[in-house]
DNA sequence: CTAGGGTTAG
């Protein structure tokens, strides 16, 4: 009885041992805990049970210890049961021992061992993790031979499995042949669906997975996310937002960090600002994600400063180092760069190949390509990107033949890729070289990349570099998918070749089409309202910047400045100017320029002295911009002081057309000897830009011997400007040397160039007339022929002798036609007063300058019929008010 | 068995 009572109580307590055994081994929590229990299951004789090996295997396993798992398996013997397998191989399958796990899987099977249900889920990872699709469809064929077809749990491993192939149609058959279906299975699908780009799908099975009754968990939600943000399904999003506060699963830093993610790809950046500060627990993946996104937002300078934050708690990773690189490769920070270089190495980082190619980048993109040449030679694996980033580097410092040359290198042993092509084609374009560009293309059509977008959308960018705007438009044609990007190419594209009409055409064809204009739309198309003064569309896009909220913005403040004083409001240009919080030096050169637009010349002179006192260094457009505005104010003391100062006090050589503006400068003021000694005295060989300019400036005072030498030298330079050569003409046309001008309209023709025809255009209640010189087929033509004649008897009696000397351009063309009273701004003039009230402004628009004989007579007509009238030619602006003109005729 | 953050180009 003694001793039954004893074995009773033995088998009492050895009972307790195993459920306290059990309980703690369960709920220990480090790798010491664990080393402690063993040794306790050892002494307890239990080391050999099925039950304790086999957890002690997945508690090993836990604590990222697999040699600690294998050791107990192989202690147990004689032999191990399937328990002890499949703990085994989801061991190594969970530490990522993928090979090994399939290696103890067919062991298993060699063994004869009958595998279970609980085998398979690790087996099906360990081939999503080895990406072994074929050793995963095996695997699978394995579950169906053995009947588990429609066990949930290796349903659901078999949906990620297929996901991670990017085979989501087999995962969705999987999906719908299981037997029943638990949020494992939504989640599975949905994140598969996410992460491969269906995101419409996604989103669609998280509600179909709500009207099935599944409860949505944290696993639910972080797989959504990710595809509301990257659709930029804005109203969706915000729905799962909201189902994560009702359901109280913000403090899941992942499911936060989820909500980061999205709403910097919304762009909602003062959302993610809330989420950010209000999360109870950051990891570092918070901050990486914070970090990259106000780097991917733009905002290089707000990244670096939160990486800075962020130094001081957490320890940065490989993700944050690739963050802030960009962001110092962004800003050119080099400084910053090779400190966070310096932390790469003495971390231990060197040795990723993607935080190398982000170097390589930084360092191009900070100039310093010894730097990425450096780090290129030290990776161990190069892979596409690593030589991508050092050909694109060379490219974009413009070292162009060091790129080819490791272009060549690098086809030794990678074939390069649509990104490879793409930064051929800039290259080409930047060269504008049509012949590279175009076996590009070739090359780009044998490899099979031309269906890419990006690479439709660079060919369509470099045709349009190398001036070949219809292979442009056969390219955009051509696109089966257009993204913004194609539209703005194709936009710049039109701009570039000044074809404004097709690229007015495009932007409506764009709205048609439901495309969404974004900021470098807007960039694209301001100069388009400049250059026509269309300052209608210009303020239409004006509040469209102000809709995408993109004001702010230096270069579209810029543009505006620049679109608003080519329209002819000089007001509202100063009104953005002033608005504008951030300015650079094309900020302040956009105001000078303005102001020498509209013979503002003192005012163009403070603007220059206030920049210089901001602390923003003029660049040589600086001083183009403010020896033009001295030229056209008549200020040529003040603008030869520019021209000194220039090269003085910024040590900036003075390129060609500084030499124009001054030559400019001097002849308009009737300076024509000092003109012809500056240009004698030049370093640099005067070109045809330099002595056209001294042409146009002896329209003014008419000295007949300046002219005739300056047109000597244009026609020995040979030039294909046509405007030049139309200026001799007329100068020779003036002096009555019919056999000069005939000549020099030969030789035009023989080169296949044409003048520019003259037009003049107007809008008057939202339309737009234009006329060419000598038009008689528009409205009323009656009428303004009828105004412009009792006009002429008006301006006969205050004094107004018509100079012939203007109106011998076109003589050898219909001779009628070419009266001065045919020049298109007189007839868009006439026009406007019989189409308006009495005393209302005009504005006209001329593609030429204005000649001196309608610049005269246009005077009259506004001291006549009382009226502002506003006159752009090529040059500037007029302002003609009650006789006399705002430019003080330095024209 | 299921979830989040980085690289080259237009």
């Amino acid at each position: 009885m003694k001793a039954g009572k004893l074995c009773n109580l033995g088998q009492r307590s050895q009972e307790l041992l195993y459920v306290s055994l059990s309980k703690a081994l369960s709920s220990a929590t480090s790798s010491r805990q664990l080393y402690k229990l063993h040794s306790l299951i050892i002494t307890s004789g239990l080391d050999q049970s099925v039950f304790f090996s086999g957890k002690l295997i997945s508690k090993y396993a836990q604590f990222k210890d697999p040699v600690g798992s294998l050791s107990v398996f192989r202690r147990v013997s004689p032999a191990n049961s399937v328990y002890q397998w499949n703990s085994m191989i989801r061991a190594l399958t969970h530490n990522g021992l993928f090979s090994d796990a399939l290696e103890f899987y067919s062991q298993m099977r060699n063994l004869e061992l009958k595998q279970d249900t609980y085998t398979f889920p690790s087996v099906i990872n360990a081939c999503a993790g080895l990406s072994d699709l074929e050793m995963g469809r095996i695997v699978h064929n394995h579950v169906l031979e053995m009947g588990f077809g429609s066990d949930l749990y290796i349903g659901n491993a078999l949906i990620d499995m297929y996901s991670r192939f990017n085979d989501l149609d087999m995962a969705r058959r999987v999906f719908d042949e299981m037997a029943s279906r638990d949020v494992v299975s939504w989640n599975s699908l949905i994140s598969g669906c996410s992460s491969n780009g269906y995101w419409e799908e996604a989103i669609q099975l998280f509600h179909q997975s709500r009207m099935a009754g599944v409860i949505p968990d944290s696993f639910s939600v972080s797989g959504v996310l990710p595809a509301c943000g990257d659709l930029v399904a804005i109203e969706e999003g915000q729905v799962v937002h909201g189902l994560v506060e009702k359901m109280g699963i913000k403090k899941d830093v992942i499911v936060s960090n989820g909500l980061l993610s999205m709403y910097f790809k919304f762009n909602r950046l003062t959302d993610c600002k809330l989420i950010f500060s209000e999360m109870v627990v950051q990891d570092t993946v918070s901050w990486n994600t914070v970090i990259c996104g106000y780097s991917q937002s733009g905002l290089f300078e707000e990244s670096i400063k939160l990486f800075l934050e962020m130094v001081d708690n957490f320890e940065p990773d490989l993700l944050t180092i690739g963050s802030v690189l960009r962001a110092c490769g962004q800003i050119g920070d080099l400084k910053l760069g090779k400190y966070v270089h310096d932390y790469m190495i003495r971390n231990g980082y060197e040795c990723d190949t993607t935080a190398s190619n982000i170097l390589i980048n930084m360092y191009a993109k900070c100039g310093n390509l010894l730097a990425s040449r450096e780090v290129f030679d030290r990776i161990k694996f190069k892979d596409l990107v690593s030589w991508n980033s050092l050909i694109s580097g060379y490219i974009q410092n413009e070292c162009f033949e060091e790129a080819m040359k490791l272009l060549s290198k690098m086809k030794v042993d990678l074939r390069p890729d649509s990104v490879t092509y793409v930064m051929l084609l800039s290259m080409s374009g930047q060269l504008v070289r049509i012949h590279h560009g175009k076996e590009v293309h070739c090359d780009i059509i044998k490899m099979g990349f031309d269906s890419s977008l990006v690479v439709g959308n660079a060919l369509i960018d470099m045709y349009a570099k190398c001036g070949k705007l219809e292979d442009s438009l056969k390219q955009f044609e051509n696109m089966r998918d257009r993204d913004i990007v194609t539209w703005n190419s194709i936009i710049t594209a039109c701009v570039h070749a000044e074809d404004y009409n097709q690229g007015f055409r495009m932007i409506s064809r764009m709205r048609i089409e439901g495309m969404m204009p974004d900021l470098p739309t807007m960039l694209a198309t301001l100069p388009m309202c400049s250059f026509l003064a269309a300052k209608r569309q210009g303020k239409e896009i004006h509040s469209c910047i102000f809709k995408l909220g993109i004001q702010s913005d230096v270069p579209v403040g810029n543009a505006l400045i620049e679109m608003y004083s080519k329209c002819g409001s000089l007001k509202h240009s100063l009104l953005v100017f002033e608005q504008m919080k951030m300015k650079d030096v094309v900020t302040w050169t956009a105001l000078i320029s303005a102001y020498g637009m509209y013979g503002e010349g003192k005012k163009a002179l403070r603007a220059f002295e206030e920049m210089e006192a901001t602390g923003i260094a003029p660049d040589h457009i600086a001083f183009v911009a403010i020896i033009f505005a001295c030229s056209h104010s008549g200020l040529v003391d003040e603008g030869q002081a520019y021209f000194d100062h220039m090269k003085k006090k910024y040590k900036i050589e003075p390129r060609i057309e500084h030499y124009a503006c001054v030559v400019d400068l001097l002849s308009r003021s009737g300076l024509l000897a000092e003109a012809e000694e500056f240009i004698l005295s030049m370093p640099l060989k005067p070109d045809a830009s330099i002595w056209g300019t001294l042409l146009s400036g002896c329209r003014a005072s008419g000295n007949v011997k300046v002219a005739e030498r300056a047109s000597q030298h244009i026609i020995e330079l040979n030039s294909d400007n046509t405007g030049y050569h139309v200026l001799v003409s007329n100068v020779y046309a003036a002096l009555g040397k019919w056999d000069k001008v005939r000549m020099i309209r030969k030789s035009l023709r023989n080169k296949g160039l044409k003048k520019d025809p003259g037009c003049s255009w107007m809008e008057i209640r939202n339309k737009v007339y234009v006329f060419g010189t000598g038009d008689r087929f528009f409205e009323q033509y009656e009428e303004v022929n009828r105004l412009l004649e009792i006009l002429a008897g008006l301006m006969a009696k205050e004094g107004y002798v018509a100079d012939l000397q203007f109106a011998l351009h076109d003589v050898e063309e219909d001779e009628k036609r070419d009266l001065l009273c045919g020049h298109s701004e007189r007839l868009a003039i006439a026009f406007g007063l019989l189409n308006t009230k009495p005393g209302t402004p005009l504005q006209v628009m001329k593609n030429l300058r204005v000649c001196g004989d309608c610049h005269t007579v246009t005077k009259y007509i506004s001291k006549i019929v009382q009226r502002e009238l506003l006159v752009r030619d090529a040059n500037r602006f007029h302002l003609f008010k009650d006789g006399t003109c705002s430019c003080g005729d330095y024209w």
